[in-house]
RNA sequence: GGAUAGAUGGCCGAGUGGUCGAAGGCGCACGAUUGGAAAUCGUGUGUACCCCCAAAGGGUACCGAGGGUUCGAAUCCCUCUCUAUCCGCCA
């Protein structure tokens, strides 16, 4: 969310973001300016009718019993007027409400201007794709050869896009979580394992509402819906608080299972565990000051750390800078992190790295103390997968398989697999 | 699923229809006292919004959330959420 006097002061600016961003069609900021403005005409009349009706009844305990019949005729009358000054009100402010939270957050003027993924930059590369003295193997094919899954069966009893895994591949799934946790703790982070049911109010505070509906798994006996991410669940823990200057950074390593229904990818990446309808994370979560360069920073430092995560696991990848058109609503600026994936012979998205600003905060009412002026402010909130599993075993398996079939450790990932340097049924 | 009790400011806690934004205490901030500290004393201590060019000032709303009764609600009624306890259930 915006604030509208923030809008209503730089229409010019706020237009410009907004046909960055796609939404000059979806928002009138001038009939959103109007809106505002006969909010609060009206406020002012229904106001001062309060202040008068307030008046009139404090009156009637001191009023003889003469004078008081007319006092309260008056009163009623009043409140009478009022009721209906109200219920105009609770109207243009719920579409106002609307309109506020289909606004999205401005883009950085760093990021790259473009409609869609085809203006995404790449801002580096690291590592070098392997040349391979073989035939590389997909990594369904690995899985079924060092019998590490059972994704025919599993589709059987849970349905299309889930997945089971098993042997050595299940204990490197919940390693990697192992590694990053460790990582994201020496880094102060607090390691929070957070539930994946979510009532309807902190998807708006996320921003995911009222956007994407169709994408989240609702469950109308108990009106209730699973989390996509714990970034949903983190974002609004601390709703409402006023917290002290001095709390901050809250840095949170949010571990857990997470579901969508990937109801707008029908057709797309359907083989083995690219795009599943539940999965592990574990979340970069971060709520710091309200300052531009201080969120910036702990932008750069999310992506410092899934950097060090993908150089850990000695996968190549880019670093690729998001433009604004595929940015999505609540993001001022994003950077994703795709990994190699050798039999398709392209990078694939493993991590996504966000500054909200202040956009998520104002949904969430989350401010803090500033020592320095004394006044309360919104935080700034930012997120990054730390890891995400099964969709990092795909270029994992890949790239690191051997001739036969096995499947190499990387160093700093053989302490939390018992220290094997190779899995596989081939392996010594 | 059934039953009971409860939810008040940063915290504890009083308040069952009328100057209650809310007693009292704790905490916190500032000041006095002190060589310094403790103790003590004094003062202050919510948020959002509207009017106002702004400041000063004035006003509205908020006692878990939403609705209702009333001239008037923290207080009465209804619905919901959450917490605690007991019973039942627990693949």
């Amino acid at each position: 969310m915006l604030d509208i006097k923030y809008i209503i002061a730089n229409k010019e600016l706020v237009r410009d973001g907004l046909a960055k961003k796609g939404y000059e069609k979806i928002i009138n900021i001038d009939e959103l300016e109007q809106l505002y403005l006969n909010i609060n005409k009206l406020k002012t009349s229904s106001q001062s009718m309060s202040e008068e009706k307030n008046k009139l009844s404090n009156s009637i305990k001191s009023a003889s019993n003469e004078e008081r019949p007319a006092i309260i005729a008056k009163s009623k009358a009043i409140g009478e007027e009022l009721k209906k000054e109200l219920e105009e009100l609770d109207k243009l402010q719920a579409e106002f409400d609307l309109m506020m939270l289909k606004m999205p957050n401005m883009p950085s003027p760093e990021s790259p201007v473009g409609p869609d993924d085809s203006a995404n930059v790449v801002r580096r590369k690291v590592g070098t794709p392997r040349a391979f003295d073989f035939e590389p193997k997909d990594h369904v094919e690995l899985m079924e050869m060092n019998d590490w899954s059972e994704m025919e069966r599993i589709a059987k009893v849970s349905g299309s896009r889930t997945y089971a895994i098993k042997n050595e591949l299940a204990r490197l799934e919940l390693a990697m979580h192992m590694l990053v946790l460790d990582k994201l703790t020496a880094n102060g982070f607090t390691t929070i394992t957070v539930p994946s049911i979510s009532k309807e109010k902190p998807l708006y505070g996320q921003g995911y509402l009222p956007f994407s509906r169709d994408e989240i798994y609702y469950l109308p006996q108990d009106d209730i819906y699973l989390s996509g991410t714990a970034e949903l669940i983190l974002n609004s823990l601390r709703a409402d608080e006023i917290l002290n200057e001095n709390e901050l950074p809250i840095l949170y390593a949010g571990f857990s299972p997470c579901f969508r229904r990937e109801a707008g990818a029908a057709g797309k990446d359907t083989r083995g565990l690219t795009r599943v309808h539940q999965f592990m994370k574990t979340e970069q979560f971060v709520i710091c000051k309200n300052d531009i360069a201080e969120s910036e920073k702990w932008h750069q430092k999310l992506l410092a750390i899934s950097e060090e995560v993908l150089q850990d696991l000695e996968l190549p990848y880019q670093v690729l800078e998001v433009c604004t058109g595929d940015m999505g609503a609540p993001k001022y600026r994003q950077y994703d992190l795709e990994a190699w994936v050798p039999t398709q012979n392209c990078y694939r998205e493993t991590h996504s790295c966000s500054n909200i600003t202040e956009w998520q905060a104002r949904r969430t009412n989350l401010r803090y103390r500033d020592n320095a002026d004394g006044k309360v402010k919104y935080v700034h909130t930012l997120n990054n997968t730390g890891i995400a599993t099964p969709r990092v075993l795909v270029p994992f398996l890949e790239n690191h398989q051997q001739a036969d079939g096995t499947v190499r450790i990387p160093e700093k990932l053989q302490p939390y697999m018992m220290g094997k340097k190779f899995i596989g049924k081939n392996a010594k």
